[in-house]
DNA sequence: AAATTAAGGATATAAACTATCCGAAAATCG
DNA sequence: CGATTTTCGGATAGTTTATATCCTTAATTT
């Protein structure tokens, strides 16, 4: 059960549009480069935000991502379901039912008590990361990353963002 | 993220193994039989569980697997780590060093804050599973499963348990 | 001696992840 | 207007992981 690395880019490209102004858009090619990622495989994972409503586009030069809510409106959990789906992590193929000792045509009424203790584990996974905002990663880094880089950084950022 | 299906296989055979009495086995071809399985990939979960000495084997006629421990003793995370792996399911990349801002030579000082926001989701996904015993869920399965169907079954594993 | 079993290695197929390339449509700018 | 830049989606290819089968070996029972 691994994550997608799309997941990690996301989230840092998540930090990054949080701190940029007002009105202002930030492009793959500056994201990709402030991160040493591949441009055009990040750009996946930037359509999949744009199409959870997590990020804004616009076209042409000065174009590129901004986000579409306030950092204090996102969560962890949204921006790693919009690039690793909501699919739960355990599937249940209801083994349950190749039985031989099973009468014909026996439907069961309840999911099977394997599968909820699972899915059980898969909420607990959901609700951390729901609980945690995008804003409280950006008071966090702000507070661990040196103030000179974090200085540094938007000020790179900035002299790109359209 | 996607649990391979083995988990579900495991933990359906170590619940029938719980239910095995003082000194039987069962073997491969029983459990697989018994969930509809492909014998020759499901020795493959089994042999994980046994390398992570939560069952015993025996070889021979008659042979096959057997817990290791009392059913109190072993919880859900341990099976599910046998066959899936103990790796987390976030790993960072550590992007942020190819920050183009960074001084030469830069170490961090922390893990990232967004690494360990996932490591703690990790962890409580982890707990959930730790929590849950086997006999817990033998208890489950034995309110839930219809009386007769239980007693068939068993019924059936010990026909074909050495 | 014959049959049965777990264990582990080798191999093959299918699916998912990672990555790159290209064309279309939209926006900016000179 | 025309050139450039951008997102978006589709196509494709390589790599890794999951799924599945086969076969040999060694131990054990009958
Ligand atoms: S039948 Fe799928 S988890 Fe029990
Ligand atoms: S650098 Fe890996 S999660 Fe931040």
């Amino acid at each position: 059960m691994i994550l997608k690395s799309q997941v990690e880019w996301a989230l840092h490209c998540c930090a990054i549009l949080a701190g940029l102004p007002e009105g202002r858009y930030l492009s793959t090619k500056a994201l990709a480069e402030l991160h040493g990622l591949p441009k055009e495989y990040l750009s996946k994972a930037l359509q999949s935000l744009s199409q959870a409503s997590l990020v804004e586009t616009t076209l042409g030069p000065s174009g590129g991502y901004r986000l579409a809510r306030a950092p204090s409106e996102i969560n962890f959990l949204e921006i790693v379901e919009a690039v690793e789906g909501k699919a739960l992590s355990f599937t249940c193929t209801n083994i349950r039912a190749n039985n031989p000792c099973r009468a014909e045509g026996y439907c069961d009424s309840k999911p099977c008590a394997v599968a909820r203790v699972m899915w059980e584990a898969d909420e607990a996974w959901r609700d951390t990361l729901r609980r945690v905002r995008l804003s409280d990663l950006v008071g966090t880094l702000s507070e661990e990353v040196p103030a000179e880089l974090w200085r540094s950084t938007f000020e790179w950022v900035l002299k790109r963002a359209g």
